[in-house]
DNA sequence: CGACCGATTTGCT
DNA sequence: GCAAATCGGTCGT
C-alpha cells in the first residue's frame, strides 16, 4: 500500500462527497503553503467531464490509484492544474484544486507571479500552480508521506460550503460538483462553460 | 503519423 | 468581450 494511510481513509469515499473537505485543507509544496478555497470533484466513468471517461491512458493513471496522491495534468500548452486523487482505488476520482489564499511562503508566491496582488496569486486552478513551481514530475506524489504535503482541517462550516456547476466543461451534465468557502475573496471568478465559443481554427480567418 | 482539442490565462482589437 | 498562445494526450486515417 502505498500511499497515506490517513489520507486513503479520509479521501477515499464517494468524490463528490469527499470533495467539500478538501475546502479549508493546506497544501504545501516548494516553500508555499496555500489553504484551499474552491474545488471541483470529477469522478468515475460516467462523468463525460472527467479525464478518465473515455478509461485508463498514461495520463490520467494517477486517477486509478489510492486516494491521497497528486493528479497533475498539462493543458493548453502552457498551463498545469493540480488535483487530489479521491475515491477507493482502482476507481478514477480527483479533485481539482480551483483557487486558495496563500498561507505561507508568501514571498516565494509573489515572486512565481510578479505585479500580481496577493489575493490573485493562487486564484484559478493553473495560477495555483505556478506559485507552488508544480508541474508533471511531481504527478503521482503522495500527498501523506513527504516535502509535498496536504493536511485536511476541520470539515468546514456546511453553512459557507456552497455548489454550483463545474467551471469550463463543455456537454457535461450538470452536476453541482464545484464547492467553494462563500464569501472568500480567492475563489475564481465564475465563468459559463463559453456555451457561444467558437472553435478557434487560425486557418479560417488566417485566409 | 497527422490532426484536433483542451478541467486556462492573459492581453488587446 | 474575444482571440491568441502553445504542446501533450488522444483518436482517427
Amino acid at each position: 500500500m502505498s500511499g497515506s494511510p490517513d489520507l486513503v481513509d479520509l479521501l477515499g469515499g464517494a468524490v463528490h462527497e469527499v470533495a467539500p473537505l478538501l475546502l479549508g485543507s493546506v497544501l504545501s509544496h516548494r516553500g508555499v503553503a496555500v489553504r484551499i478555497t474552491e474545488v471541483e470533484a470529477y469522478g468515475a466513468a460516467d462523468d463525460p467531464g472527467s479525464h478518465a471517461h473515455r478509461g485508463r491512458t498514461p495520463r490520467n493513471s494517477v486517477m486509478f490509484g489510492p486516494a491521497g496522491r497528486l493528479y497533475v495534468y498539462f493543458t493548453y500548452g502552457m498551463h498545469h492544474c493540480a488535483n487530489v486523487v479521491c475515491g477507493p482505488e482502482g476507481e478514477a476520482a480527483a479533485v481539482l484544486l480551483r483557487a486558495g489564499e496563500v498561507v505561507s511562503g508568501l514571498e516565494t508566491a509573489r515572486v512565481r507571479r510578479p505585479g500580481f496582488g496577493d489575493r490573485d496569486l493562487a486564484r484559478g486552478p493553473a495560477r495555483l500552480c505556478t506559485v507552488f513551481g508544480l508541474d508533471l514530475s511531481s504527478n503521482g506524489v503522495d500527498l501523506g508521506a513527504g516535502p509535498t504535503r496536504l493536511e485536511l482541517g476541520d470539515t468546514p462550516d456546511p453553512s459557507i460550503v456552497f455548489s454550483g456547476p463545474r467551471v469550463g466543461l463543455r456537454g457535461a451534465p450538470e452536476r453541482p460538483w464545484r464547492f467553494w468557502l462563500t464569501g472568500d475573496p480567492t475563489v475564481s471568478a465564475y465563468r459559463p462553460a463559453t456555451p457561444g465559443r467558437r472553435p478557434q481554427r487560425s486557418d479560417l480567418r488566417k485566409r
